[in-house]
DNA sequence: CTTCGAGTGCTTTTT
DNA sequence: GCACTCGAAG
């Protein structure tokens, strides 16, 4: 008893052990929802005497069900543990209907079929009718209607305008198809299921007791299921927050919980209160946030932790600097938090997964390690779902849509046309479609399709490799095929590798190697004894008075499809052997749920990001923001691009505008001293920083205060320095070497500079001043800039009090510490040092790091080459157009790309051998008033050109690369302006 | 009839 | 940046 109730306070201790039989438990974020929940049954096994196998778990996620059953593990064992049925409601759902299928006519070894099935079955029969309707509308409004228990020829009946019936036929033919196909859909599966228990009560008889998590989510099917599992004992435990409500669009009804106790008169509800996550500054900033809902009933929420750091609430300039700050900002956390904080302890939750590109493009540029959890999953990806279709329809050759989707892939010349004609012939005939070409193949059928030779080649070639397929599966058990052997048959057989390879060519390795993941899962599935397990954890209890199918001879194939489309995340297994990197995490708030990190980062927070432009619910919106908030244990960052991806101009969040709220943010970063680390390590219950290792961390940083980028969201002045006398100017000088060795040699470069030159001050006469002044111009707005940011915070809020008093322009007076020497490299650009010692000072730029940017180190230029003239942009960016490196997805996979007419950007951290020894610093570290008194400096020839045939003479160096878009972005806007 | 290239438009969240 | 459509060539 104790150890169950060890650590637990007094209302979750009262959850616990309560002996009401219908239980709602209020559990607000950080409560120690779960923890309560796995406790209490806990409590049932060992006090109650409930049997395991008798008690019903559900989920939402397979996430959460995995960290429940570990939970449960700790308590009460392995062996016990694995008893209780505890899964997902889908799985649960599913392993229901493989049991007990039979009694409600449903046939063996059915099929789900997940979403891009259900999309390209509506899509057909759109075509097919030739139907205004979308698919995915159509496809949401199919599920609407299931979740609510509406069945097709129900809703045909009341169909009353033409829209209605248009959708009823879609809707019927729908689930025609899937019956034919013998596939479930993810709706299917809970909506049969309770048909099940409806009509057979018999098959939950042994439930005792039914508990279920994130109940706010349920719909009202799932709410129906939970009803009927609890049918016999009426023994529920539900634990949910109304707050975190974020499946509206999953048609999850909140009244259900009202619903409940509706149903169950004596239903005892007890709130959880208190917060054992987060610090108390982040409590009370998602506080305000969710309270602007006023339809909500107030609800207390009591921190048990020190105040701790406000929350950054900070404007940038554009989402790609968004993502460099970000980045910036976990390295200066990291290295400032004397060993506190690590990779792994950061997460940056998005509200959509594309939002995440230019997060890990930036992730990738600094080769930070991350991972992406949501997004575009392991079994979705192409080549995956390639082979998996493959196998399924070894498995199953009555899976329609699987079959058409592989049938020309790879290209059999069996076109659109063909199968086209080929369904429509085996709907007439009333066979299923595998049955007409297997018939058509092997000359059985006369098929009143025309094929061509080509195509009939073709399909022969197909059905001889499922077949082949089956065939090693219909031997004796101890001769089959394993499934490794048979993913490697497949993969053969049409020539995987080759077919990749051509398609895909660079990203070929990048997919081959997730097929050999794949490989390495089925090899995973088929072990004997994990295949044993899965088996005994799929047994159901037997019941009086039923049969259960017996699928004791159920092969690992069906086993491994079967949890592929119920199976959240492959989670990609750390290699052997090597300890796991720490990595930062990107998720979506949706898939964040539940989840916390000590550091939590939630981007792009403007008006059609969060609340979502196609989301019409602008409360769920705001819980959704609240969830996001409340995953952070020690610091939260919010952030908004001033100008979103597509170079819109955004504005913030509504939910972070409101009156008031600004007052629980800072506007940048945290200063991290010693104490702050300290306080950090205290929220967290961990090991206290010492100052050796903080000031270790300090060394290794570039700058270690958020002062890059102003704080009204306008670009950082090196960066605004850059773009408009670098990157944009010159795509093509957009390319940063790390090694000297392979770079252009000066010679070659001239001819191309002085080609931009000439061209260039006929350009820039064109009503833009001359370069010399227009650099002026910057280069002291540059120095303002900094000078603005690098006053703290209290005298900035001093002087906004009357905004105007600040000079704009032209002040060149510094003032305090994180003045003009933040320009000035401490030691010497690595690439620089190579090649200013020749004739021609080239300094590659563009590297995005502020390693090399062209202001730095200029005290060591020769300084007659300054006075060189600038060339103007439109001159040099129209001269090229070179092709873009596709930006690789993992950074782990780094495939050497082509080296033709591609440009690289290197900028890794980690230098190449040949400078690392390279520590010294430079002896004449310019002093910051001195180079403002010398305002001949101009970063003229800090250009260097070159065109895209030296380019293409270099031999594709070794180590990280990104393709890199060259901007001229920087020169379009100056030149609006 | 199939394949391939160019051009267009859009882009929530999950089982 | 990607998925999808459309038109032209094989």
């Amino acid at each position: 008893m104790d150890d169950i109730l060890h650590g637990l306070n007094k209302a979750q201790r009262e959850v616990v052990t309560s002996e009401a039989s219908v239980l709602q438990v209020l559990a607000p974020p950080g409560s120690g929802k779960t923890k309560t929940l796995t406790s209490r049954v806990a409590y049932l096994i060992a006090f109650k005497h409930l049997k395991p196998w008798n008690i019903v778990t559900c989920t939402f996620t397979k996430k959460a069900a995995n960290e429940m059953k570990e939970r449960i593990r700790s308590f009460i064992g392995e062996e016990l543990s694995k008893q209780i049925k505890l899964g997902t409601f889908h799985s649960i759902a599913g392993q229901y209907l493989r049991k007990y299928g039979q009694h409600i006519g449903l046939a063996k070894d059915f099929g789900v079929a997940d979403t891009s099935d259900s999309k390209a079955i509506i899509k057909r029969i759109i075509k097919k009718h030739d139907l205004t309707s979308e698919a995915p509308k159509a496809s949401g409004r199919i599920s609407a209607n299931k979740c609510k228990g509406i069945e097709s020829a129900q809703f045909a009946q009341t169909a009353k305008n033409v829209d209605q019936q248009e959708f009823a036929v879609i809707f019927s033919e729908y689930e025609a198809e899937l019956k034919a196909s013998n596939l479930l859909d993810y709706d299917d599966l809970l909506l049969r299921c309770c048909f099940l228990m409806r009509t057979h009560p018999q098959c939950v008889s042994n439930v005792e007791a039914v508990l279920i998590d994130e109940f706010q989510d349920t719909n009202t099917v799932q709410y129906d299921l939970m009803s009927l599992f609890a049918q016999q004992r009426n023994m529920i435990t539900i634990v949910g927050d109304p707050d975190q409500s974020i499946y509206g669009f999953r048609h999850a009804e909140i009244k259900n919980l009202k619903l409940m106790k509706d149903q169950w008169r004596d239903t005892l509800t007890i709130n959880l209160e208190e917060n054992y996550r987060s610090s108390g500054a982040i409590l009370h900033a998602a506080q305000t946030v969710i309270e602007q809902d006023e339809s909500r009933p107030p609800k207390k929420l009591q921190a048990t932790h020190n105040y701790g750091l406000r929350p950054v609430l900070r404007k940038l300039p554009s989402a790609a600097a968004e993502a460099a700050w970000l980045v910036a900002e976990i390295k200066r956390m990291c290295a400032l938090s004397g060993g506190v904080l690590q990779h792994s302890d950061f997460a940056i939750l998005l509200r959509s997964a594309a939002l995440s590109r230019v997060i890990e493009a930036a992730l990738g540029r600094d080769g930070m390690p991350y991972r992406m959890v949501g997004g575009l999953k392991f079994f979705e990806r192409v080549e995956v779902k390639l082979v998996v279709d493959y196998l399924r329809v070894i498995n199953q050759p009555n899976h329609g849509e699987a079959v058409e989707r592989i049938i020309n892939l790879p290209p059999r010349r069996i076109g659109d046309a063909t199968v086209k004609s080929l369904r429509e012939e085996a709907s007439k005939r009333d066979m299923s479609f595998w049955d007409l070409i297997c018939g058509i193949a092997q000359g059985k059928t006369r098929s009143t399709t025309k094929l061509n030779a080509p195509a009939e080649k073709g399909l022969a070639s197909f059905v001889n490799v499922i077949l082949s397929g089956r065939r090693k599966l219909e031997v004796a058990e101890d001769e089959q095929i394993s499934l490794v052997g048979l993913i490697n048959l497949v993969a053969k057989k049409i020539d995987l590798q080759t077919y990749l390879k051509n398609k895909y060519e660079n990203e070929y390795e990048a997919k081959w190697s997730n097929v050999e993941e794949l490989m390495a899962q089925a090899a995973d599935a088929s072990d004997p004894e994990r295949l044993k397990a899965l088996m005994e954890e799929d047994t159901l209890p037997a019941v009086d008075d039923l049969d259960q199918r017996s699928t004791g001879n159920e092969d690992a194939l069906s086993i491994f499809l079967a949890n592929i489309a119920l199976t959240a995340t492959a989670e990609t297994k750390t290699e052997e052997g090597t300890e796991p990197v720490p990595q930062v995490t990107i998720s979506t708030i949706h898939s964040a749920k539940g989840l916390e990190w000590p550091v939590v980062f939630l981007p792009a927070c403007y008006e059609g990001s969060i609340p979502h432009s196609r989301s019409d619910d602008n409360d769920e919106e705001r819980r959704l923001l609240y969830v996001g908030m409340t995953r952070a244990q020690a610091m939260l960052y919010l952030s908004c691009p001033i100008k979103d991806t597509q170079k819109q101009e955004t504005t913030m969040s509504s939910f972070l505008t409101q009156p008031g709220v600004q007052l629980y943010f800072e506007e940048h970063g945290p200063s991290m001293s010693l104490a702050t680390a300290k306080g950090l390590a205290t929220t967290l219950r961990r090991e206290q920083p010492n100052l050796s290792g903080f000031n270790e961390g300090k060394q290794g940083l570039d700058r270690d205060e958020d002062n890059y980028w102003p704080l009204n969201g306008e670009e950082a002045p090196e960066e605004r320095a850059k773009w408009d006398y670098g990157k944009a100017a010159n795509p093509v000088a957009a390319f940063g070497a790390s090694r000297p060795a392979s770079w252009v040699p000066a010679s070659a470069v001239t001819t191309q500079q002085q080609q931009g030159f000439s061209t260039a001050s006929a350009m820039m006469s064109a009503g833009l001043g001359t370069v010399k002044d227009d650099f002026n111009a910057a280069y002291d707005d540059l120095l303002e800039k900094d000078r603005l940011k690098a006053i703290d915070k209290k005298r900035l809020e001093a002087t906004k009090n009357s905004d105007t008093d600040v000079p704009k322009g032209r002040k060149r007076q510094i003032e305090g510490q994180g003045s003009i020497s933040t320009f000035f490299a401490k030691r010497r650009p690595p690439s620089m040092k190579a090649e200013s010692s020749g004739e021609h000072f080239t300094m590659p730029l563009a590297t995005h790091t502020s390693r090399s940017d062209p202001l730095r180190d200029i005290s060591n230029l020769d300084r007659r080459q300054l006075s060189d003239p600038l060339p103007s942009k439109p001159a040099l960016a129209g001269l090229h157009k070179p092709r873009i490196a596709p930006l690789r997805r993992a950074p782990s996979s780094h495939a050497a790309l082509p080296n033709k007419g591609y440009m690289f950007l290197s900028s890794s951290p980690q230098k190449p051998e040949d400078e690392e020894n390279d520590p010294e610093p430079i002896s004449e570290e310019p002093d910051p008033e001195d180079e403002v008194a010398q305002p001949q400096f101009k970063p003229a020839s800090t250009f260097h050109t070159t065109s895209l045939q030296t380019l293409q003479q270099q031999p594709a160096a070794r180590g990280r690369r990104y393709g890199v878009k060259p901007s001229i972005n920087g020169w379009a806007n100056r030149a609006r302006k």
